[in-house]
DNA sequence: CGGGATCCCTGAATCGATTCAGGGATTCGG
DNA sequence: CCGAATCCCTGAATCGATTCAGGGATCCCG
């Protein structure tokens, strides 16, 4: 049994020293294994630490050494996308994992607030953390944009064409947009295919858009007229699906922005008669979890989010290190999920 | 266009009292709206904060403040019940929610290695949060006990009927379970009830047994022999399920411990050619997202593990402020969601 | 036995913000 | 016109840990 003080995290530096009779000075290097320190000294303190329940004081520790000891994950919390979503407990899981090999704490800071000063530079410029993950922004942030200029140590999440220097890791939506589309094509012998958008203003809405469309160019089909455009949200999937009903234009394939749309989407076509896979073949993007257990499973890319959150986070470590790595933009490879949406497996 | 410091969140109060001619004590009182500080001066100092992009650091703040400004999720690391789990998304919803109110951030910290000094008692002991919130422990969890005693604010998430003076949030699991096996008796006349219970050690899986023990007894019922034991994980069980089917054990309804069990039951129950619910009847636990997307819809108890989460911050706050909660316990009512899997809607 | 090298530790400064006793300047009453 | 009250601000101490120049003690060697 350990020793308890009376007021909470209350033994400093100084009651070690004390008990030991050295100045707080010698304790400190000790504890921090110093050369100079002699090896005993060393045991008689760390003896003591542990006997008085010694815990180094953060604050103590972050302003005298200039480093908060913890990385921000910055998530938005706006729009369908939130932190509620799959993806950022697949992020955070990679994240933590990371941080506490480096001893790090990971803080969760949420863009919430649009017009204000965003809370997460005030966590930055406030120095509670040493870096930042940033994992979903809008093409034209300017927030993002000065928190990139302000040189501090910042990963982003995804492409980001506008921030050509900015450190990130991501995936590369168009050939996984174009795999996906192309498995319609060749496998599925489909020719009329409608594409469910992402919301404007982000870049995976404009790379997956334009996968679908390469691959219909490439196979010598011509894209629908009409932009569908959701918000990623299942119910978006549903409402341009009633749409896509209502507005007679003949179609036998669908692939969705993502898992959620597809969903949305299968729904209403079931709803209306329409036989998912035989009379419409519906796919999607992610596979953070929703598209394994629907009926019938959904075709998916898979986005290693985990891994992409490890990357992440060991980047940022580099560059609060101050090394600068390699290559600034990592992408890492998408997995063709093939599942009973599109008429395999039947 | 704000002002940018060379070296990033540098600017210091010296610079805004330099700036302003004044001491850095006025500045700060000035900042902080102290009454002895004239209006003027006041509107003065923020005009020059502003201008340089004053930010306050946060371990100086925190130092001498004492208070770090920030709580932390405690998620364990181990185990079906990590926090990869969605229950965690919920949580983080609603902790996230009320600490942005508060203006303090969130501090995730994993409970990973079971041997050594539990990583979150390090997060409190060192002051870099100011309370914490306990989502998941084992019953009998050393670390726990010492966190409990140490008189530090934390809160608890379920019941820790160990703890009778630790403030806890949490739900009636055994009401939940009761009504839902009830369900199956009165509304599906079921007979031949089985539960697929979770981990042992943990107080809810003696809670939701109790539950699904009473309504069998209340209907003069009798339980089944075995008693089946999971961890939670979907896994787990089809894992159960194959065994109860090589028992022999004749059941035609399985309450699970929670929907992922309840999903891998139903999956083993399918392929070994049994309807459900024709056949059999299954339910859940939990709600978290899984049991509405699954074919058929598993009927369950809703937890409101967003709501839970925000009443445990409140209290947390209260906590940390010096105020004791009026109860120590508060209970939020469950609410039973029926779907498919239990024979109604069909 | 003396001088230099070596080993180990101490004292003081520092990180940035906050608080509070104290006091200079102004105002007010008589 | 003087003393007291009022208003605002300054200076210094403090929170806890870390770093580094400096120096006392010990040891080694000639």
């Amino acid at each position: 049994m350990t020793a308890r003080s009376s007021g909470p995290g209350r033994v400093t530096l100084i009651d070690v020293a004390t008990h030991v009779g050295m100045s707080r000075s010698a304790v400190s290097m000790a504890l921090s294994d110093h050369p100079e320190i002699a090896a005993r000294t060393k045991e008689r303190v760390r003896t003591a630490a542990r006997e008085l329940d010694y815990v180094t004081n953060s604050a103590g520790r972050a302003l005298r050494s200039q480093s908060a000891g913890s990385i921000a994950l910055i998530v938005p919390d706006t729009g369908p996308l939130t932190f509620g979503h799959p993806y950022f407990m697949h992020l955070l899981v990679g994240v933590t994992e990371v941080c506490s090999g480096h001893d790090a704490n990971v803080i969760i800071s949420t863009n919430k607030d649009e017009n204000s000063v965003a809370a997460y530079e005030r966590v930055l410029r406030s120095r509670a953390a040493d870096g930042a993950i940033v994992t979903v922004a809008r093409v034209g942030d300017p927030h993002l944009s000065s928190l990139v200029d302000s040189g501090l140590p910042v990963v982003l999440m995804g492409r980001y064409p506008q921030f050509p220097d900015a450190v990130s890791v991501g995936i590369d939506d168009l050939s996984g947009a174009r795999q996906v589309t192309e498995h319609l094509i060749t496998e599925h012998q489909r020719r009329h295919l409608v594409h469910l958008g992402g919301p404007l203003g982000h870049q995976v809405t404009i790379e997956r858009r334009k996968g679908f469309r390469q691959a219909l160019t490439a196979a010598g089909l011509k894209p629908t007229k009409k932009v569908w455009t959701g918000d990623f949200s299942e119910e978006s999937g549903r409402e341009l699906t009633r749409q896509l009903l209502a507005s007679g234009e003949r179609f036998d394939a669908i692939f969705a922005a993502n898992d959620e749309m597809a969903y949305g989407a299968i729904g209403v076509l079931q709803a209306d008669g329409l036989a998912v896979p035989r009379d419409v073949s519906v796919v999607g993007f992610d596979d953070f979890g929703l598209a394994r257990v629907t009926t019938p499973g959904i075709t998916t890319v898979r986005i290693p989010a985990e891994e992409l959150a490890r990357a992440a986070t060991e980047r940022l470590f580099q560059l609060i290190g101050g090394v600068d790595p390699p290559e600034r933009h990592l992408t890492l490879p998408l997995e063709l999920i093939v599942r009973e949406s599109c008429g395999c497996n039947g």
